[in-house]
DNA sequence: TAAACTGTAACATATATTGTTACAGGTAAA
DNA sequence: TTTACCTGTAACAATATATGTTACAGTTTA
Protein backbone atom coordinates (compact mmCIF):
# COMPACT_ATOMS: atom_id res chain seq x y z
CA UNK A 1 0.00 0.00 0.00
CA UNK A 2 0.96 3.57 -0.02
CA UNK A 3 0.19 7.15 0.19
CA UNK A 4 -2.19 7.03 -2.74
CA UNK A 5 -5.71 8.31 -3.21
CA UNK A 6 -6.48 5.94 -6.05
CA UNK A 7 -8.94 3.89 -4.03
CA UNK A 8 -10.84 7.01 -3.00
CA UNK A 9 -10.86 8.30 -6.56
CA UNK A 10 -11.93 4.93 -7.97
CA UNK A 11 -14.88 4.80 -5.56
CA UNK A 12 -15.68 8.38 -6.50
CA UNK A 13 -15.70 7.49 -10.20
CA UNK A 14 -17.90 4.42 -9.77
CA UNK A 15 -20.32 6.31 -7.56
CA UNK A 16 -20.45 9.17 -10.02
CA UNK A 17 -21.22 6.83 -12.89
CA UNK A 18 -24.08 5.18 -11.04
CA UNK A 19 -25.66 8.31 -9.62
CA UNK A 20 -25.32 10.41 -12.75
CA UNK A 21 -26.49 7.89 -15.33
CA UNK A 22 -28.12 9.69 -18.22
CA UNK A 23 -25.85 12.74 -17.97
CA UNK A 24 -22.44 13.39 -19.54
CA UNK A 25 -20.15 10.62 -18.27
CA UNK A 26 -17.03 11.55 -20.20
CA UNK A 27 -13.67 11.36 -18.44
CA UNK A 28 -13.46 15.14 -18.76
CA UNK A 29 -16.72 15.57 -16.86
CA UNK A 30 -15.81 13.06 -14.17
CA UNK A 31 -12.41 14.72 -13.81
CA UNK A 32 -14.15 17.96 -12.87
CA UNK A 33 -15.90 16.25 -9.98
CA UNK A 34 -12.76 14.52 -8.77
CA UNK A 35 -10.82 17.72 -9.46
CA UNK A 36 -8.20 15.85 -11.38
CA UNK A 37 -7.13 15.17 -14.95
CA UNK A 38 -9.12 13.23 -17.60
CA UNK A 39 -6.14 10.96 -18.27
CA UNK A 40 -5.88 10.09 -14.59
CA UNK A 41 -9.57 9.19 -14.61
CA UNK A 42 -9.21 7.03 -17.72
CA UNK A 43 -6.19 5.33 -16.19
CA UNK A 44 -8.16 4.35 -13.09
CA UNK A 45 -11.14 3.33 -15.20
CA UNK A 46 -8.92 1.06 -17.31
CA UNK A 47 -7.81 -0.71 -14.13
CA UNK A 48 -11.40 -1.11 -12.94
CA UNK A 49 -12.31 -2.49 -16.34
CA UNK A 50 -9.44 -4.99 -16.20
CA UNK A 51 -10.69 -6.35 -12.90
CA UNK A 52 -14.27 -6.72 -14.07
CA UNK A 53 -15.75 -3.84 -12.09
CA UNK A 54 -16.51 -1.56 -15.00
CA UNK A 55 -17.60 -1.69 -18.64
CA UNK A 56 -16.56 1.03 -21.03
CA UNK A 57 -16.12 1.25 -24.76
CA UNK A 58 -13.64 3.08 -26.89
CA UNK A 59 -14.95 6.29 -28.39
CA UNK A 60 -18.17 6.31 -26.35
CA UNK A 61 -18.65 8.15 -23.08
CA UNK A 62 -20.90 5.46 -21.72
CA UNK A 63 -19.34 3.68 -18.74
CA UNK A 64 -21.40 1.22 -16.71
CA UNK A 65 -20.87 -1.00 -13.69
CA UNK A 66 -19.88 -4.48 -14.83
CA UNK A 67 -21.97 -6.06 -12.09
CA UNK A 68 -24.44 -4.99 -9.35
CA UNK A 69 -23.04 -2.48 -6.85
CA UNK A 70 -23.77 -4.80 -3.93
CA UNK A 71 -21.34 -7.37 -5.38
CA UNK A 72 -18.46 -4.90 -5.66
CA UNK A 73 -16.57 -4.54 -2.40
CA UNK A 74 -14.01 -1.98 -1.29
CA UNK A 75 -11.48 -4.80 -1.45
CA UNK A 76 -12.31 -5.50 -5.10
CA UNK A 77 -11.77 -1.87 -6.00
CA UNK A 78 -8.63 -1.65 -3.90
CA UNK A 79 -7.11 -4.66 -5.59
CA UNK A 80 -8.09 -3.32 -8.97
CA UNK A 81 -6.32 0.00 -8.62
CA UNK A 82 -3.34 -0.72 -6.36
CA UNK A 83 -0.61 -2.92 -7.71
CA UNK A 84 0.93 -3.24 -4.26
CA UNK A 85 -1.86 -4.01 -1.80
CA UNK A 86 0.18 -4.57 1.36
CA UNK A 87 -0.48 -2.04 4.08
CA UNK A 88 2.77 -2.74 5.88
CA UNK A 89 6.06 -3.00 4.09
CA UNK A 90 8.93 -5.17 5.19
CA UNK A 91 12.49 -3.90 4.83
CA UNK A 92 14.01 -6.46 2.49
CA UNK A 93 17.48 -4.95 2.53
CA UNK A 94 18.51 -6.06 6.00
CA UNK A 95 21.91 -7.70 6.46
CA UNK A 96 21.68 -11.47 5.87
CA UNK A 97 24.96 -12.01 7.74
CA UNK A 98 23.27 -10.94 10.96
CA UNK A 99 21.08 -13.31 12.99
CA UNK A 100 18.32 -10.78 13.23
CA UNK A 101 18.73 -9.27 9.79
CA UNK A 102 18.38 -12.76 8.38
CA UNK A 103 15.26 -13.83 10.26
CA UNK A 104 13.27 -10.68 10.81
CA UNK A 105 11.63 -10.81 7.40
CA UNK A 106 9.89 -14.17 7.63
CA UNK A 107 8.83 -13.42 11.19
CA UNK A 108 7.36 -10.05 10.37
CA UNK A 109 5.77 -11.41 7.24
CA UNK A 110 3.62 -13.76 9.28
CA UNK A 111 2.37 -11.05 11.61
CA UNK A 112 1.91 -8.51 8.84
CA UNK A 113 -0.27 -11.02 7.04
CA UNK A 114 -2.52 -11.25 10.07
CA UNK A 115 -2.98 -7.49 10.03
CA UNK A 116 -3.55 -7.52 6.29
CA UNK A 117 -6.18 -10.24 6.50
CA UNK A 118 -8.01 -8.40 9.21
CA UNK A 119 -8.14 -5.20 7.19
CA UNK A 120 -9.10 -6.98 3.99
CA UNK A 121 -11.88 -8.87 5.71
CA UNK A 122 -13.33 -5.56 6.78
CA UNK A 123 -12.91 -4.06 3.32
CA UNK A 124 -14.70 -7.02 1.85
CA UNK A 125 -17.75 -6.33 3.99
CA UNK A 126 -18.14 -2.80 2.65
CA UNK A 127 -19.90 -2.72 -0.70
CA UNK A 128 -20.06 -0.01 -3.31
CA UNK A 129 -23.84 -0.04 -2.85
CA UNK A 130 -23.40 1.02 0.80
CA UNK A 131 -21.46 4.08 -0.26
CA UNK A 132 -23.82 4.98 -3.07
CA UNK A 133 -26.86 4.69 -0.79
CA UNK A 134 -25.22 6.86 1.82
CA UNK A 135 -24.32 9.61 -0.63
CA UNK A 136 -27.78 9.52 -2.18
CA UNK A 137 -29.40 9.89 1.23
CA UNK A 138 -27.25 12.92 2.06
CA UNK A 139 -28.17 14.57 -1.22
CA UNK A 140 -31.89 14.40 -0.60
CA UNK B 1 0.14 4.90 6.04
CA UNK B 2 2.64 4.68 3.34
CA UNK B 3 5.41 2.99 1.57
CA UNK B 4 7.72 3.14 4.54
CA UNK B 5 9.78 0.47 6.26
CA UNK B 6 10.11 2.40 9.48
CA UNK B 7 7.89 0.01 11.43
CA UNK B 8 9.93 -2.98 10.27
CA UNK B 9 13.16 -1.21 11.09
CA UNK B 10 11.92 -0.07 14.48
CA UNK B 11 10.96 -3.65 15.39
CA UNK B 12 14.33 -4.77 14.13
CA UNK B 13 16.10 -2.26 16.34
CA UNK B 14 14.13 -3.14 19.47
CA UNK B 15 14.62 -6.85 18.87
CA UNK B 16 18.32 -6.33 18.30
CA UNK B 17 18.69 -4.41 21.53
CA UNK B 18 16.97 -7.09 23.57
CA UNK B 19 18.69 -10.09 22.02
CA UNK B 20 22.16 -8.59 21.91
CA UNK B 21 22.28 -7.08 25.38
CA UNK B 22 25.87 -7.05 26.62
CA UNK B 23 27.35 -6.53 23.15
CA UNK B 24 28.05 -3.31 21.25
CA UNK B 25 24.69 -1.55 20.91
CA UNK B 26 25.88 1.62 19.18
CA UNK B 27 23.80 3.03 16.36
CA UNK B 28 26.68 2.19 14.01
CA UNK B 29 26.52 -1.47 15.00
CA UNK B 30 22.73 -1.66 14.76
CA UNK B 31 22.89 0.06 11.38
CA UNK B 32 25.04 -2.80 10.09
CA UNK B 33 22.32 -5.30 10.98
CA UNK B 34 19.55 -3.19 9.47
CA UNK B 35 21.85 -2.38 6.56
CA UNK B 36 21.14 1.29 6.89
CA UNK B 37 22.72 4.46 8.21
CA UNK B 38 23.51 5.23 11.88
CA UNK B 39 21.61 8.50 11.64
CA UNK B 40 18.53 6.71 10.37
CA UNK B 41 18.76 4.34 13.35
CA UNK B 42 19.15 7.18 15.81
CA UNK B 43 16.23 8.97 14.24
CA UNK B 44 13.96 5.97 14.72
CA UNK B 45 15.29 5.41 18.23
CA UNK B 46 14.51 9.02 19.13
CA UNK B 47 10.90 8.45 18.09
CA UNK B 48 10.68 5.24 20.11
CA UNK B 49 12.11 7.08 23.09
CA UNK B 50 9.55 9.86 22.71
CA UNK B 51 6.71 7.38 22.88
CA UNK B 52 8.05 5.61 25.93
CA UNK B 53 9.18 2.43 24.22
CA UNK B 54 12.91 2.94 24.63
CA UNK B 55 15.43 4.40 27.05
CA UNK B 56 18.70 5.76 25.76
CA UNK B 57 21.21 8.27 27.01
CA UNK B 58 23.31 10.81 25.23
CA UNK B 59 26.92 9.76 24.76
CA UNK B 60 26.39 6.17 25.91
CA UNK B 61 25.66 3.26 23.64
CA UNK B 62 23.38 1.63 26.14
CA UNK B 63 19.79 1.52 24.90
CA UNK B 64 17.16 -0.45 26.82
CA UNK B 65 13.48 -1.20 26.50
CA UNK B 66 11.47 1.31 28.51
CA UNK B 67 9.03 -1.41 29.60
CA UNK B 68 8.58 -5.18 29.29
CA UNK B 69 8.43 -6.49 25.73
CA UNK B 70 5.03 -8.07 26.32
CA UNK B 71 3.56 -4.63 26.98
CA UNK B 72 4.84 -3.13 23.73
CA UNK B 73 2.55 -3.86 20.81
CA UNK B 74 3.07 -3.49 17.09
CA UNK B 75 0.54 -0.68 17.26
CA UNK B 76 2.59 1.17 19.88
CA UNK B 77 5.67 0.97 17.68
CA UNK B 78 3.73 1.89 14.58
CA UNK B 79 2.29 4.98 16.22
CA UNK B 80 5.70 5.90 17.55
CA UNK B 81 7.45 5.94 14.21
CA UNK B 82 4.77 6.93 11.70
CA UNK B 83 3.39 10.44 11.90
CA UNK B 84 0.54 9.55 9.55
CA UNK B 85 -0.96 6.25 10.72
CA UNK B 86 -3.90 5.98 8.31
CA UNK B 87 -3.68 3.03 5.96
CA UNK B 88 -6.14 4.48 3.48
CA UNK B 89 -5.95 8.04 2.30
CA UNK B 90 -8.92 10.12 1.28
CA UNK B 91 -8.59 12.50 -1.64
CA UNK B 92 -9.30 15.85 -0.03
CA UNK B 93 -9.05 17.85 -3.24
CA UNK B 94 -12.35 16.81 -4.79
CA UNK B 95 -14.62 19.48 -6.20
CA UNK B 96 -16.93 20.87 -3.48
CA UNK B 97 -19.30 22.23 -6.13
CA UNK B 98 -20.22 18.70 -7.13
CA UNK B 99 -22.73 16.62 -5.16
CA UNK B 100 -20.40 13.69 -5.00
CA UNK B 101 -17.16 15.63 -4.67
CA UNK B 102 -18.73 17.36 -1.68
CA UNK B 103 -20.00 14.29 0.18
CA UNK B 104 -17.59 11.51 -0.70
CA UNK B 105 -15.08 12.48 1.97
CA UNK B 106 -17.25 12.15 5.06
CA UNK B 107 -18.76 8.96 3.70
CA UNK B 108 -15.44 7.32 2.95
CA UNK B 109 -14.03 8.52 6.23
CA UNK B 110 -16.56 6.46 8.15
CA UNK B 111 -15.77 3.26 6.24
CA UNK B 112 -12.04 3.84 6.24
CA UNK B 113 -12.17 4.17 10.00
CA UNK B 114 -13.76 0.74 10.25
CA UNK B 115 -10.90 -0.75 8.25
CA UNK B 116 -8.37 1.17 10.31
CA UNK B 117 -9.84 -0.01 13.60
CA UNK B 118 -9.84 -3.59 12.44
CA UNK B 119 -6.18 -3.44 11.45
CA UNK B 120 -5.16 -1.60 14.61
CA UNK B 121 -6.98 -4.07 16.82
CA UNK B 122 -4.94 -6.83 15.22
CA UNK B 123 -1.71 -4.86 15.58
CA UNK B 124 -2.47 -4.33 19.23
CA UNK B 125 -2.64 -8.07 19.81
CA UNK B 126 0.87 -8.64 18.49
CA UNK B 127 3.52 -7.90 21.08
CA UNK B 128 7.22 -7.28 20.70
CA UNK B 129 7.79 -10.28 22.94
CA UNK B 130 6.09 -12.55 20.37
CA UNK B 131 8.52 -11.44 17.71
CA UNK B 132 11.55 -11.72 19.94
CA UNK B 133 10.59 -15.23 21.06
CA UNK B 134 10.06 -16.31 17.49
CA UNK B 135 13.43 -15.03 16.31
CA UNK B 136 15.18 -16.56 19.30
CA UNK B 137 13.61 -19.93 18.59
CA UNK B 138 14.77 -19.83 14.96
CA UNK B 139 18.31 -19.01 16.03
CA UNK B 140 18.64 -22.03 18.28
C1' DT C 1 -16.28 14.19 -42.79
C1' DA C 2 -16.17 16.54 -38.39
C1' DA C 3 -16.38 16.68 -33.48
C1' DA C 4 -15.86 14.36 -29.44
C1' DC C 5 -14.49 10.45 -27.26
C1' DT C 6 -11.35 6.40 -25.29
C1' DG C 7 -6.93 4.03 -24.54
C1' DT C 8 -2.31 4.42 -23.85
C1' DA C 9 2.57 5.87 -24.09
C1' DA C 10 5.87 9.18 -22.74
C1' DC C 11 7.28 12.70 -20.17
C1' DA C 12 7.03 16.38 -16.20
C1' DT C 13 6.14 17.68 -11.66
C1' DA C 14 5.34 17.11 -6.89
C1' DT C 15 5.95 14.81 -2.75
C1' DA C 16 7.52 11.27 0.41
C1' DT C 17 11.24 8.38 2.00
C1' DT C 18 15.74 7.25 2.88
C1' DG C 19 20.59 8.27 2.96
C1' DT C 20 24.44 11.48 4.04
C1' DT C 21 27.31 15.19 5.93
C1' DA C 22 28.21 17.98 9.72
C1' DC C 23 28.57 19.31 14.28
C1' DA C 24 27.50 20.47 19.25
C1' DG C 25 27.73 18.35 23.35
C1' DG C 26 27.73 13.94 26.65
C1' DT C 27 30.45 9.87 28.51
C1' DA C 28 34.16 6.99 29.94
C1' DA C 29 38.72 5.55 30.44
C1' DA C 30 43.61 6.29 30.17
C1' DT D 1 42.02 16.50 31.31
C1' DT D 2 42.67 14.80 27.07
C1' DT D 3 41.28 11.43 23.71
C1' DA D 4 38.21 8.44 21.43
C1' DC D 5 33.73 7.30 20.86
C1' DC D 6 29.13 8.14 21.46
C1' DT D 7 24.18 10.49 20.93
C1' DG D 8 20.92 13.96 19.21
C1' DT D 9 19.65 16.75 15.69
C1' DA D 10 19.69 19.99 11.75
C1' DA D 11 20.38 20.56 6.96
C1' DC D 12 20.90 18.88 2.68
C1' DA D 13 21.07 15.11 -1.21
C1' DA D 14 19.44 11.26 -3.54
C1' DT D 15 15.91 8.19 -4.66
C1' DA D 16 11.40 6.36 -5.20
C1' DT D 17 6.62 6.94 -5.81
C1' DA D 18 2.30 9.42 -7.07
C1' DT D 19 -0.01 12.51 -9.75
C1' DG D 20 -0.51 15.67 -13.57
C1' DT D 21 0.21 16.76 -18.54
C1' DT D 22 0.98 16.46 -23.55
C1' DA D 23 0.36 13.88 -27.52
C1' DC D 24 -1.72 10.91 -30.63
C1' DA D 25 -3.78 6.64 -32.85
C1' DG D 26 -8.06 4.79 -33.39
C1' DT D 27 -13.43 4.53 -32.30
C1' DT D 28 -18.05 6.34 -32.35
C1' DT D 29 -21.94 9.18 -33.61
C1' DA D 30 -24.21 12.60 -36.11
Amino acid sequence: MKNSTKLSDAIHILTYIVINQGTDLSSTQIAKSVNSNPVVIRRIMAQLKNEGCLISSNGRANPQLARPADTISLLDIYRAVEEETDFLKIDTKTNPNCNIGRHIQTTLDKYYQQVQESAEKEMNKIKLSDIIKEIQSIQQ
